[in-house]
DNA sequence: GACATTAATATGTAGCTACATATTAATGTA
DNA sequence: TACATTAATATGTAGCTACATATTAATGTC
């Protein structure tokens, strides 16, 4: 009655992962070549390899050729984040959604538009501010500048229909995406827009995605006081 | 001077995702089996295969045994995130890094606490509020609370020199991690700890952390005002 | 001894076969 | 028709060989 193990790269990726959990190798310390554990395990270094491989990518060891496989000295938390489209967030959450453009104009990046993208001269956006809604409730407030040179096509899309946010993420998928998250006073001008108080600790992300090196679209959404983001795990 | 491809893999992955952003495939759509994809490219299934596996993970296609690939409907933004040892990230910045041990003790798991680990009943843990420091200000206040049942060591470090933090994070590595971020105004007790205002915006971290079942920490962490957190990619 | 060259070595990749697994589609039976 | 059984199928995994690549260690030359 040998139950024979399904998936046996993360049976031995599990294994290695016990050894250093359990510090039979500490932090910094050199793992057996992948051939050796092979041996060990009785199993090919493929599969070793890939065991290795999904260990290196969650961080917790480092590998590198002819140096081989070390136990990360400095671990970190390495958290995936999961950021859908708004609306699915709000339906998701049981509410109903609703989009409200607020303002769209053509206007040249500014310096901290520019900053984000690593640009050195001012190129033609397009700007917009719109109101994410659940329940009839502000819920994210996004300003968001979208390159005209990268994607011309958003000037044909009617915004007041449609959030940029949505056709974006289903048209236009980036190849990098820097993320900054922090938190900020409320204004007078998110207070009326979110219709929180002026001062409240607001949840602020923003988000610069690129395809290849041309920028695509830079965005600060600020939430409604007592948003949250999760990891999923 | 055909300079042959270093990673195939990577080239074929690039290759179908270009047609995926450039809408050769759409969200929704069926991609060809990997088989096909393989005698298009000239190459061997697992290639294609491994190709396939990294878009699956970046969140781009979604596969199913015999259903085959489809390009995500819904993409979701997907953004990973590297929180290091707090003395790290403060002296990265090019800052003294400082602890100070605030106030510890023995004390039954909270409700709150006892919701974040999904626990029924109350268990021993070790409560520890502590404060980082990077060049003599504050920079992150954190509560924390660490089962006593899981990591009895902790009983024998010396948190007033070494935070729990570090400690854990070196000694303690888990194998499942919750994360929630969120804005808070300052309170009172804020405002002390960390020399802010009250009603100050603070960005606020809570993590909890399972090695299998079990429980290991729970922290909340409070940031000074204007600390921001970014993604590296 | 300093520096360029060469060998040794551990991981990384490509390609192949064979089989496992999950899930849909087809089929048979009451 | 309803439901269980079986076949078909696309992805997933295991194991192997061969070679590529990066980096360290050894060697040779001035």
């Amino acid at each position: 009655m040998t139950d024979k193990p399904r998936h046996s790269w993360v049976t031995i990726r599990d294994s290695i992962r016990e050894m250093i959990l359990n510090s039979t190798y500490g932090p910094g310390d050199k793992l057996p070549r992948d051939e050796e554990f092979a041996a060990r395990f009785g199993c090919a270094r493929s599969t070793v390899h890939r065991a290795m491989r999904d260990l290196a990518q969650s961080g917790l060891v480092e590998r590198r050729r002819k140096g081989g496989t070390m136990v990360q000295r400095d671990p970190v938390t390495r958290a995936t984040l999961n950021i859908p489209i708004t609306r699915l967030e709000v339906e998701q959450k049981g509410c109903v959604y609703r989009y409200q453009l607020i303002r769209q104009s053509v206007q040249r990046s500014s310096p901290a538009i520019m900053a984000n993208f690593g640009l050195h001269e001012a190129r033609p956006m397009l700007r917009v501010e719109a109101l994410h809604l659940a329940d009839s409730r502000p819920y994210i407030f996004e300003d968001r500048w979208i390159c005209l040179e990268t994607v011309p096509e958003i000037n044909t899309v009617d915004l007041t229909r449609e959030s940029a946010n949505e056709w974006l993420v289903r048209n236009r998928p980036y190849s990098r995406c820097d993320l900054r998250l922090f938190a900020r006073p409320g204004t007078k001008n998110d207070s009326e827009i979110l219709q929180s108080e002026i001062g409240d600790a607001l949840f602020v992300m923003e988000r610069t995605t690129w395809i290849g090196d041309a920028p695509i679209t830079s965005l600060r959404a600020v939430a409604h006081p007592g948003y949250q983001l999760f990891t999923q795990g």
